[in-house]
DNA sequence: GAAATTTGACCCAT
DNA sequence: ATGGGTCAAATTTC
């Protein structure tokens, strides 16, 4: 593979894990389309919902809603919207933080699809969305070859929250797990874990239970754990058997899981040989936050690093793992 | 008690 | 009429 194409699926891979920062960092979206919202519809008379029979008497709901709402939802039409959407075993992994509002069970798919708005929504009116579904054929290769479970992420709207945690964290597409002492890591490593994932951006407790739910969920890949911070999983863990061999870091190249664990390994250790299975914490005594830095800031935006992606030769198997 | 998730109802586009 | 997206009360979790 010559350089130039690697830097080429490098470019593809940072449209398709950062769908959302459009601006500076990417123009370009892979398999987009239309999808439908009325989250930013046209202003109109602001009709707001009643039950016919809610659980609860609403009486003042009307007025409750409309002032811890700021923005009633009013639309009479739905908005088109472009959308990106991409299939990945490590759905969470996006660099964001999302808020699960809705689940349904969509006619003809196995599994339901998730519905998640971003964390800041309330508080900065970020739009940004995104579904979450776990793929059919998951029944077939998920549970034969040991592969890991596909998921097929869509993204509606732009993030416009400020710099903030989602923002100023980098995405954590950890796959390995990494002790959260500092021991094993050389101070640059430090310097990753102090600027790029910063405590602003340590997931609360019960996200980082959540997560745990989808370090296990993704773990049904033979060679590797994942963690994140500040996403919750849209997985079940009840189909998953957690696998033992997560105990040691074997770079996988069936999907991303190669990759970042791979990358995070050789950076955050660079002089010393591939980490060994003492440096990887089992999952059972993870008490924190796992850190990468495969991302790093990129004029105002989070990106990949270029390097770290290159470290690793299959990238078109990684690569392999979207749907383009 | 606060925050996040779950879940059934509601609403709109097709 | 129906499917999909969203709301919001109830529930869960910490």
């Amino acid at each position: 593979m010559t350089l130039g194409r690697q830097r080429e699926l490098v470019a593809q891979l940072r449209e398709l894990l950062f769908p959302a920062t459009t601006d500076e960092c990417s123009s370009v979206k892979l398999e987009t389309g239309e999808s439908t919202t009325r989250a930013d519809a046209v202003a109109c008379g602001g009709r707001r919902r009643r039950r016919a029979s809610g659980k609860r008497a609403w009486g003042h709901d009307d007025e409750a809603a409309a002032g811890s709402n700021p923005q009633p939802r009013c639309s009479k039409r739905r908005k088109k919207q472009q959308s990106s959407s991409l299939v990945t075993s490590t759905p969470d992994f996006d660099g964001y933080q999302w808020r699960k509002y809705g689940q349904k069970q969509i006619e003809g798919a196995m599994y339901p699809r998730s519905y998640y708005r971003c964390t800041w929504s309330a508080e900065q009116g970020c739009p940004a969305k995104r579904t979450v579904q776990r793929n059919d054929d998951d029944i077939v290769n998920g549970g034969v070859d040991g592969s890991p479970p596909k998921y097929t992420v869509v993204y509606v709207a732009e993030h416009t929250c400020s710099a903030n945690e989602s923002m100023e964290a980098p995405v954590i597409l950890e796959t390995t797990a990494v002790p959260t002492t500092n021991d094993n890591r050389p101070t640059d490593a430090d310097d990753l874990e102090n600027n790029v994932a910063g405590p602003a951006f340590l997931a609360p407790p019960e996200t980082r239970h959540d997560a745990a739910a989808a370090a296990v969920d993704a773990a049904s890949s033979p060679a590797t754990t994942a963690f994140t911070a500040g996403t919750e999983s849209p997985a079940t863990s009840d189909d998953v058997t957690w696998s033992s061999a997560s105990d040691h870091v074997v770079v996988d190249d069936y999907d991303s899981s190669w990759m970042f664990a791979g990358a995070v390994d050789d950076s955050w250790a660079p002089t010393t040989p591939p980490v060994e299975s003492s440096l990887v914490q089992d999952m059972d005594d993870f008490t924190g936050p796992i850190r990468s830095p495969v991302h790093v800031a990129a004029g105002g935006c989070w990106t990949i690093d270029p390097y770290l992606l290159l470290v690793n030769e299959p990238i078109t198997n990684f690569l392999a793992g979207f749907s383009f």
